[in-house]
RNA sequence: CGGGGUGUAGCGCAGUUGGCUAGCGCACUUGAUUUGGGAUCAAGGGGUCGGGGGUUCGAGUCCCUCCACCCCGACCA
């Protein structure tokens, strides 16, 4: 490829508007276009990445058995009826009508379209286990895309669905998902990224887990253990709390005019978070409200929360709120559960024995409860708070810590989630219709795109890795007036082409400074730059980003050149 | 969906209480001099000022309305 004919504007300028590198370099550096909220083109450079992912991906997939596919983005409606998520997504999804009015919906995810093709064909046992895969443009239309590739409404995915006859070959089949994801992961240059537990979401089933790349630019809160290998993401994180250890007590009134918080009261008597039952109050689907106690230095974790009531948690309404004196709410009083509220107590009050509690009455609260003496019933204690930095680990051993990370990949064991509403089955050896238990398993491609930038890169630009770089040899001619050193470069420049090895040639007639700088934006891990040395039958070849390591070729003669072809080509570390 | 903001050349921006032919930097074209880290000089090309409507002798500027995009939040495999 010339340099001359890349289509794609490089800029000098950091762009406004850009909160990480990664969307600032692909950018820059001519990668992507915005078109829309949330959409870009994707140009030459970052296809080319885009493909090489997909290609080790491919190669992964294989190795563990899976067929590629290709499912339709169109779907009618009835397809999603039949699972029910056609009701149950809510806005996320595209959808729109045909010229006859048809309702038709863009695809976010394919289960069904899978389903639907294997349950026509796959009927006897003997067919199982099988693993069907593809790459699809998803369309999701997220409430507020941005950080470039990183969160967007139309991105490029690996799904792929397996489908077994045991839960046991479902979770055999899991682990092999698993060590290849960690394959691809390392070969693409996200070596780093862990794999986590993680919430269920939309997809339903039980058993879920996240790869994440741990870094600053990620939107996700991962939790992990300093002594075992707990990793989970926030949403689903478990702890255990440090009790506080204080003694039972009698219940005394405070005087706690004006107080609206926590914090608050703490300013005013002199108490500590953790001395508290801390009340939250969400509204419920049903118009209840829930009210939930967590110990004063925890927050609630909504995700587990609604797993717990079974319901989305909405904002409490202002009527509720001034009835039961909102931050003067405290368990004393209030019923289990009743027409208008339930009550739910996080864990970590369950040790706790002298609690300082809001009096349900306009600027008063209470210390020394303590809920086996001063309530009528034993709370059921349920986790629903957030971890926290210094929570002690399940194991026992280690603290936890909290990094953030971008989600680049995620597998479910769904169960019989899709397979049973949408009437799957198969006749076991008994002759016997069963229904398959199924597996999904999600990489985001175009997110990978940004991540690995995100995590091999310098101040000028992306170092890309070898195997997924979109040019793997940069060659840079500093004086192109001068034919021989021209000549030189194309010499190269065909080498690799016709050896099928992507190389870029700037034969443009612009300053050394101007290709250097496009260069490291386009971050070809190799470049090659006939230059001033080459007076002196030299090429220089440089690794990025040490440009001390460069490396003088002689190139008096034309077999000089294939020794920068075959440089490149066993360079020992290039699949790093 | 709530709060805030921005729309003027490919990109980044200026444009005063309404005033004359709509400007600047980068990029682009041509010529000359440069050539190992984003060169210099000269001459050029490129605009429905987000759309529509209104007020006015006159609107990029004021009013109404619609749209798009960005940021914060809610939300979210």
């Amino acid at each position: 490829m010339l340099m001359s004919k890349l289509v794609g504007e490089r800029f000098k300028e950091k762009p406004a508007d850009c909160s990480l590198v990664s969307h600032e370099f692909l950018i820059r550096g001519g990668y992507i276009r915005h078109v829309t909220n949330g959409v870009y083109s994707l140009m030459t450079p970052a296809l080319k990445v885009v493909q090489n992912i997909e290609n080790i991906v491919r190669e992964e997939m294989n190795k563990i058995d899976g067929q590629e596919v290709l499912f339709p983005n169109i779907m009618p409606k009835e397809l999603w009826d039949e699972s029910g998520r056609y009701t149950s997504v809510g806005s996320e999804m595209f959808r729109f009508v045909d010229r006859a009015d048809r309702p038709l919906v863009l695809g976010m995810t394919h289960e069904e379209p899978c389903v639907d093709a294997a349950r026509a064909s796959a009927t006897s046992y003997t067919q199982y286990p099988f693993c069907m895969y593809q790459f699809q443009t998803k369309f999701r239309d997220e409430p507020r895309p941005r950080n470039g590739l990183i969160r967007l409404r139309e991105f490029i995915m690996k799904d792929a669905y397996s489908f077994h006859t045991s839960t046991e070959d479902l979770e055999q089949y899991y682990e092999r998902v698993k060590s290849a994801y960690f394959r691809m992961y390392a070969r693409m240059g996200l070596g780093e990224a862990v794999c986590v537990a993680g919430d269920n979401g939309m997809m339903g089933g039980k058993i879920a887990h996240e790869f994440t790349l741990l870094c600053p630019a990620g939107e996700d809160i991962i939790a992990h253990c300093s002594h075992c290998n707990y990793y989970a993401n926030s949403e689903v994180a478990v702890s255990k709390v440090h009790p506080t250890g204080r003694q039972p007590t009698e219940l005394k009134e405070l005087t706690t005019t004006d107080c609206h918080t926590v914090q608050d009261v703490c300013d005013l008597c002199g108490g500590s978070p953790e001395y508290f039952a801390k009340a939250v109050i969400y509204r419920l689907q049903d118009g209840r409200h829930v009210i939930a106690f967590v110990r004063g230095d925890y927050d609630i974790e909504e995700c587990k929360l609604q797993k717990i009531v079974q319901s989305e948690l909405y904002e409490a309404t202002p009527e509720f709120l001034l009835k039961m004196h909102a931050g003067s709410v405290g368990p004393i009083g209030l019923m289990r559960e009743c027409k208008e509220y339930i009550v739910i107590f996080d864990e970590s009050l369950r040790e706790e024995h002298n609690l300082w509690i809001g009096a349900n009455r306009k600027g008063v609260h209470l210390t020394g409860f303590d809920y086996a003496r001063d309530l009528d019933y034993t709370p059921d204690f349920v986790d629903i708070r957030k971890v926290k930095v210094g929570d002690i680990c399940s194991c026992g051993k280690g603290e936890i810590s909290l990094s953030k990370g971008v989600e680049i990949g995620n597998i479910f064991q769904l169960g019989k989630k899709y397979t049973k509403p949408m009437n799957m089955t198969y006749l076991n050896a008994e002759g016997v219709a069963c229904t398959p238990t199924m597996g999904c398993y999600g990489l985001g491609v175009t997110r990978c795109v940004a991540s690995i930038i995100e995590v091999n890169h310098d101040e000028r630009g992306p170092i890309w890795p070898y195997e997924v770089a979109p040019f793997k040899v940069h060659i840079c001619i500093t004086n192109t007036k001068n034919n021989d050193m021209l000549q030189a470069g194309k010499t190269l420049h065909d080498l690799f082409r016709n050896a099928g090895i992507d190389v870029l040639l700037d034969e443009r007639k612009v300053s050394s400074g101007v290709q250097f700088a496009d260069a490291d934006l386009l971050g070809a891990p190799f470049r090659v730059i006939v230059g001033r040395d080459f007076a002196n039958s030299t090429l220089d070849i440089l690794e990025r980003p040490v440009e001390v390591s460069s490396k003088l070729f002689d190139f008096s003669k034309v077999m000089a050149v294939r020794d920068v072809f075959e440089f490149v080509q066993n360079y020992p570390d290039k699949t790093l």
